[in-house]
DNA sequence: AATGCGGGGGC
DNA sequence: GCCCCAGCATT
């Protein structure tokens, strides 16, 4: 690397998370009362549901399960029905799952080291990092959907990142992250903060970003994606998961257990829907009683 | 590397 | 309608 590079990686840090400590948003798992405990559960819900849908949800759940203890105790129809519409309900079973092994194997405090919490379900490489940067203010690569953004375009001069996550990216954002343990969670906090509010994956607010004029994206003429009509949008309308989300509505809604009957008129397709309904059997989001009749599990 | 997995809002 | 959103687990 040379010292212009260097130099450059240095002004990119310094500009986004000076932009950060005057525009970061107020968010609860920002709060100085947040416990870890709090900050798990946020990036658990933030996985693919935006912030303004999580952050009413969190406020609710914390308050009823401050702590890991609280939620592994819990029933799983009243933790799936607290889920709400948040989607991808299987992330609610993960949580409480994670919240019975931080009981047993950490004596119910949240795991400060990486290892310990890639071994929990439901916590892949990005919420680990993101636990320990947000958490207990250690230095990880936080890399989401924002960063891989931001350094597509400040860095790497494209105006989208590719597909698929890979190795170079991941190489990249290790490079720029800042040795100390403080400055690399700020670091952590302000570029994914500038992916969310400024450098957007539509329109982006290039006028109010602080790092506008080291961009590459910016300085060959913001050229369009590349991948662009090649990113499948996964479909929705028809589709099994549509099919097990009405189901899953109805099973959150009811107090008692659902015939079949009745939830066959909730989809079109019968076969479609007895194939959705296995699958939510078989993924522990519904159980089937005697009389076969599905309800929430407990 | 590619899929399946929810749901809602912006344009 | 299309695209996106603080991804993970499985194959």
């Amino acid at each position: 690397m040379t010292v212009r590079e260097a130099t450059r990686r240095t002004e990119v840090r310094s500009g986004v998370v000076r932009w950060f400590d005057d525009s970061a948003r107020d968010l609860p798992w920002r709060a100085p009362d947040r416990t870890p405990w709090g900050v798990l559960v946020s990036e658990i819900m933030l996985q693919q549901t935006p912030v303004v849908r999580v952050e009413p949800a969190w406020r609710a759940w914390l308050e009823q399960w401050p702590t890991p203890a609280d939620l592994a105790q819990a029933p799983t129809a009243d933790v799936l029905r607290a889920w709400g519409r948040l989607g991808y309900p299987r992330r609610a079973l993960r949580l409480q799952e994670c919240a019975k092994a931080i009981v047993e194997r950490h004596d119910g405090v949240v795991p400060r080291t990486d290892a310990q919490l890639r071994a929990l379900p439901g916590i892949g490489e990005y919420t680990a990092a993101a636990v320990l940067a947000f958490a207990y203010g250690k230095r990880s690569v936080v890399v989401d959907t924002n960063v891989r953004r931001v350094l597509a375009r400040v860095v790497a001069g494209t105006a989208l990142p590719a597909p698929s996550y890979t190795a170079a990216e991941r190489a990249l954002a290790t490079a720029l992250t800042p040795d100390g343990d403080a400055e690399a969670a700020r670091w952590a906090a302000a570029s994914m903060e500038l992916g969310a509010l400024v450098c957007t994956a539509k329109a982006p607010k290039c006028g109010a970003c602080p790092v506008a004029g080291l961009c590459a994206w910016r300085s060959a003429g913001s050229p369009p994606d590349a991948h662009a009509g090649r990113r499948r949008t996964q479909a929705w309308a028809g589709t099994d998961r549509q099919a097990r989300g009405r189901v899953m509505a109805e099973l959150r809604r009811a107090t008692e257990p659902v015939d079949r009957a009745l939830l066959a008129r909730l989809w079109h397709d019968p076969r479609q829907l007895d194939r959705a309904i296995a699958g939510l059997v078989e993924d522990g989001l519904a159980e089937q009683d005697d009389a076969n009749r599905l309800h929430l599990p407990n």
